[in-house]
DNA sequence: TCTGGGGTCCTAGGACCC
DNA sequence: TCTGGGGTCCTAGGACCC
């Protein structure tokens, strides 16, 4: 079996689940299958978009984005149902670990897709054979549909599972870049939106096979390092491994709510924020972390969105802590106009078990460079933590200057900023 | 009568340090 | 008295994706 495949190449498939919100609604209920079916938020809080919607429904034009009336318009006998994300959710967990029976090398992407590495999984038949085992289990076993791609790298089988919907399988391997590839418009590539199609038309780059042969110099001066990247991408080369671990981590956590209606009135944005704040924080929580910069998002009656974020001292999760900083960063940048749409987001995350360390190092090296001045014990232990400060308080090495200020001993906090390398060294 | 909510990555300018 | 350039951090915004 080994020999069927090339000596140094790799096989890589791309799953993706086909309508996904609508197809698990159908599972769920059954009685929707083969009807026009759309996932939409509610259109009297003006949430009213289409998330999703059944192949049934694109027959009629409906697609994501539209806005529900418009899709009404288009279908009146649609169907729409509310998001359910827990039900989502589980449905994903059941297809990685379908996924996750055909190789280690499982990459999940979002909830409903992800890559598989099956270069060394010949025990399970041929690539071709294992897409095929695995739609059918797929479908089998949770009743979804899905598309797979089957190529030499990731770029290439993303591009697979797009091009036969629903239930298709896709071969794509490198020689078919030409024939396949090239003459599709640059906008159905992977990683080239609206803007960037709209850059590359100025220099009369119309499909794929024109990004392959483009003048390199000419890429890099109109898209910047992405100019190279999705040329090599054209020509159907991408080096980027399945990696498993590429998305455990999160790295920012955020919530935003559109208003029902926009607001001017200061004490309801507030409330709205405070809100949030809370559903960020129990996020945080339960995936133990801490956040150690805030950010906000203001989203204005004429859909101007601006951002304002800031850097925190000490990592947060508290109750209250977020909003704290929230409100801080919105009063100071709010102009007072009507607000749409509000958000908070946590970034920098840190795990809970690393922040407390991290806090320590954060804390003195700061704060000593800013104001070296001579503080109380219980001042520095209440600044810094009682543990890093009565460690270095017994190292006889490390001289501390001290003055009496009445009956108080003081401390000058300069000798933490040696602290830490002096501790660093200890430690190796 | 419009245009959600969750993310990631990149860029660019200013501050600051060496 | 005049003044380089690299590196890093912070902040804001933009493009893109699902």
């Amino acid at each position: 079996m080994k020999q069927m495949y090339p000596k140094n190449g790799r096989v890589i498939l791309h799953v993706d689940m086909n309508s996904f919100y609508a197809s698990v609604e159908m599972a769920y209920d059954p009685t929707l299958k083969g009807k026009p079916l759309a996932i939409a938020g509610n259109p009297e809080e003006r949430r009213g978009i289409i998330v999703t919607c059944s192949y049934e429904a694109r027959s009629f034009g409906v697609k994501t984005t539209m806005p529900l009336w418009e899709a009404k318009k288009l279908c009146p006998q649609l169907i729409v149902r509310k998001p359910n994300f827990d039900r989502y959710r589980a449905a994903s967990i059941g297809m990685f670990e379908i996924l996750n029976q055909y190789s280690t090398l499982v990459e999940p992407v979002s909830i409903d897709e992800g890559y598989v590495d099956i270069t060394e999984s010949y025990e399970y038949g041929s690539p071709l054979e294992i897409a095929e085992t695995i739609q059918k289990r797929i479908m089998s076993q949770l009743d979804l549909p899905c598309s797979i791609g089957v190529a030499p790298n990731k770029f290439l089988a993303k591009m697979a599972s797009d091009m036969k919907k629903p239930m298709g399988i896709t071969v794509l391997r490198k020689r078919d870049v030409k024939s396949v590839l090239w003459p599709l418009e640059v906008e159905e590539m992977h990683g080239v939106g609206k803007k960037t199609g709209e850059k590359l038309r100025t220099i009369d780059i119309k499909v794929i096979g024109d990004l392959a042969q483009a003048n390199e110099i000419q890429l890099k001066s109109i898209l910047g390092i992405n100019g190279p990247r999705l040329k090599e991408r054209a020509n159907g080369n991408d080096r980027r491994p399945v990696d498993p671990d590429a998305a455990s981590e999160f790295k920012s956590i955020g919530n935003s709510t559109t208003l029902p209606r926009d607001v001017s009135n200061q004490q309801e944005l507030l409330h709205v924020l405070e809100s949030l704040a809370r559903t960020v924080t129990v996020r945080l929580k339960r995936k133990k972390v801490l956040a150690t910069s805030v950010g906000i998002t203001i989203r204005y009656k004429d859909r101007k969105t601006i951002t304002r974020s800031k850097k925190l001292q000490n990592p947060v999760q508290q109750d209250g802590e977020l909003y704290t900083i929230a409100k801080q960063l919105f009063l100071k940048h709010w102009n007072g106009e009507r607000v749409r749409l509000l958000g908070i987001t946590s970034m920098d995350l840190v795990e809970m078990n690393e922040a407390v360390k991290q806090l320590d190092l954060f804390n003195y090296e700061k704060e000593a460079k800013k104001e070296p001045l001579f503080e109380t014990l219980a001042a520095l232990r209440e600044k810094f933590g009682t543990h890093i400060i009565d460690r270095a308080v017994m190292m006889p090495e490390i001289k501390i200057q001290q003055q009496k200020v009445g009956t108080e001993t003081s401390f000058n906090k300069d000798f933490l900023q040696d602290f830490p390398k002096r501790k660093a060294k200890k430690d190796e």
